[in-house]
RNA sequence: GGCUGGAUAGCUCAGCUGGUUAGAGCGCGGCACUCAUAAUGCCGAGGUCGGCAGUUCAAGUCUGCCUCCAGCUACCA
């Protein structure tokens, strides 16, 4: 695993005033299966993330608590350090911008751009909304009968401001971009984010202002004590402190700069797309290689805001439907790159139907007549007739074509090409019917099993990355070692061997039944019980059987249909 | 307002450079099977491919206009 190929990738630092989100979790998320699809392909992956942890807001938040802003981002930024932890994600390194090192680098980057004559000292003045951090024209701007003035799209109040500051000439980079975009065509993805990035552009840079004189938290300007560091020129610095920058000898920053995907919001585009590109220019460093915007995710067909109160924990998702499968969830339901909408029917629709149904069902069929049939162990397969070739090849192929679309960050796509072998080997079972063979041909039965383990093997390597809590358990029940997980072991030179015992398989994706009477309490003359969990529904009747719970701690299953009765002729009553 | 991209089966969407009966998943209906997590497979269901007018032997697939929808339109993370 030694890999000569290196592969950088990072998550935006998000702004420690926010509480942990999905769409913290849904960036993150979608760099970790990068991350860890690139580890397992031979790859030496740096898959970053972290927090922003300047600017007013957070030095207000913390005056608010009557403590010093250092003392409070640390306690905030470990909110994000426990996401990060529950949602398995495997990124190396946690940058914070309160660090020493990130200070080092942004002063760094600073002085260099001053020395290049990109950054000179100026004036700002204008409209400002302290509560938005913002400045406004006046046509933003809303006139109250008092003489203040507003900002029409916040309701913020603004006053009137006038500060040195410190600009970055951006304008001198307009033709250099659109040259960089023209020639990296693949640098702004989705191409629709591209295109909008593109007539920004075109429709003219100003210089930036990069420094505030307004408050204190932040990186200072270097020779000038009065200015900190306009938090982009801070935020966007970490990705080249977390590989050594300033120091372009380090061992990181020579193997891993440029990044290869900055992953981003779609909110945050134009300050990676744009911005960005632009400091690295004038510093003379690489750029990235590429920026992906992905899209934001709606609540129920609702816009999620603070103020509807509909913000969705990850927590909560996962606490509900379990961590893998709100992992395959978020990057299934939608292309990636567009928004999505997060609702519960779709969620156990995926779980049940995709999960739980398509590939859950197929391991436990396959290994079950395994198990029973062939002595607990992988049946040695015989000459493959032309059907066990074509489910074979699909199989074996499986790699290089979920590579193909996690290189473009499709992940949608990804996990569309792994399901079509699914139900292609569901199909393939059913046609082949090895329960009959059993009988006819008990040779042929092997050879059919093989084939479905061995695809079942594949599907699971390739999955890892998505589910990776459940794949080991399903890689665990074809016995396959650690060290054959990584995808040299797809395809033949992994293949199964035949004698491997097996044990008796277990569900790896339990099916999501939702029941208006889950959690009710009933007493009737056998004592008062709880319905804890519906185990089973017949889709047809949607008769479902629950399991229930005495007082004494009893179990028991009890359908519905009778419950039903019993309530109608007052035999239960609910407490 | 300007720019960009959309509008395809009940729902969510695929349909590259125009070419015989317009596809998938979910949902729905029927059949088969019984290995499996009340799971699976097969078949089907008469969608004016937003509207109008063009180009062409031939148009969801190109052109124009129209009607809706979405995103972007700078110093806000």
């Amino acid at each position: 695993m030694s890999g000569s190929k290196p592969f950088y990738i990072t998550t935006p630092i998000y702004y420690v005033n926010d509480k942990p989100h999905i769409g913290h979790a849904y960036t993150s998320l979608a760099c970790d299966v990068m991350a860890r699809f690139k580890r397992l392909d031979g790859f030496d992956v740096k898959f970053l993330t972290g927090t922003d942890e300047h600017g007013q807001k957070v030095e207000k938040s913390a005056n608010a608590k009557g403590v010093d802003p250092k003392t409070f981002t640390d306690s905030v930024s470990q909110n994000f350090r426990d996401l990060a932890a529950f949602m398995g994600y495997s990124n190396d390194d946690f940058i914070r911008t309160t660090e020493e090192r990130h200070k080092k680098a942004c002063q760094a980057l600073w002085m260099r751009l001053q020395e290049r004559g990109d950054i000179y000292l100026g004036g700002y003045e204008g409209w400002y909304a302290v509560r938005d951090e913002a400045f406004y024209t006046e046509d933003e701007l809303e006139k109250k009968p008092d003489g203040t003035r507003i900002a029409k799209a916040s309701g913020a109040e603004v006053e009137w401001v006038e500060e040195p500051s410190y600009f970055f000439k951006l304008s001198a980079y307009e033709d250099k971009l659109l040259k960089f975009y023209d020639e990296n065509p693949n640098f702004i993805l989705p191409k629709s984010r591209r295109n909008e990035v593109i007539s920004f552009v075109k429709g003219g840079l100003q210089d930036l202002s990069v420094s505030r004189t307004t408050f204190k938290w932040g990186v200072p300007v270097p020779g000038d004590d009065d200015h900190i560091m306009y938090v982009w020129m801070d935020a966007l610095t970490n990705y080249i402190t977390a590989v050594g920058y300033p120091d372009e000898e380090a061992e990181q920053y020579k193997k891993y700069w440029p990044a290869d995907v900055h992953m981003v919001g779609k909110d945050i585009l134009r300050f990676h797309a744009v911005y960005w590109p632009a400091f690295l220019m004038a510093a003379d460093l690489p750029l990235p290689k590429r920026v992906f915007a992905h899209g934001w995710w709606t609540n129920e067909g609702q816009k999620i805001s603070k103020s509807l109160g509909n913000v969705i924990d990850p927590i909560d998702l996962v606490n509900k439907y379990g961590l893998d499968q709100v992992r395959y969830f978020m990057l299934r339901e939608v292309p990636f790159g567009n928004d999505g909408d997060f609702a519960h029917s779709a969620m156990v629709t995926r779980m049940n139907s995709e999960l739980a149904n398509d590939l859950g069902n197929l391991s436990q069929r396959v290994l079950s007549m395994i198990v029973k049939n062939c002595d607990e162990a992988i049946p040695a397969p015989g000459a493959y007739s032309e059907e066990d070739q074509v489910m074979i090849a699909q199989a074996y192929n499986l790699v290089s074509g979920v590579r193909e679309k996690i290189d473009v960050q499709a992940f949608n796509d990804a996990i569309e090409t792994i399901w079509l072998v699914i139900r292609a080997a569901n199909a393939y079972v059913d046609k082949q019917a090895p329960w009959k063979l059993k009988k006819e041909d008990p040779d042929r039965m092997a050879t059919v099993l093989y084939v479905l383990a061995e695809t079942i093997r594949n599907v699971a390597l390739v999955l890892q990355p998505f589910m990776p809590t459940s794949m080991d358990k399903m890689l665990g029940l074809l016995e396959i070692a650690p060290e054959n997980r990584n995808f040299e072991a797809c395809g033949e030179a992994g293949a199964l061997m035949a004698g491997t015992k097996l044990e008796k398989p277990e569900g790896v994706f339990p099916r999501f039944i939702d029941h208006e009477e889950l959690e009710k309490t009933y007493e009737g003359k056998d004592g008062t019980f709880l319905i804890k969990r519906a185990l089973r529904q017949n889709p047809k009747n949607k008769e479902t059987v629950f399991e229930i719970e005495f007082k004494d701690g009893k179990l028991d299953e009890l359908n519905s249909a009778d419950l039903e009765k019993a309530k109608e002729k007052g035999a239960l009553t609910q407490v």
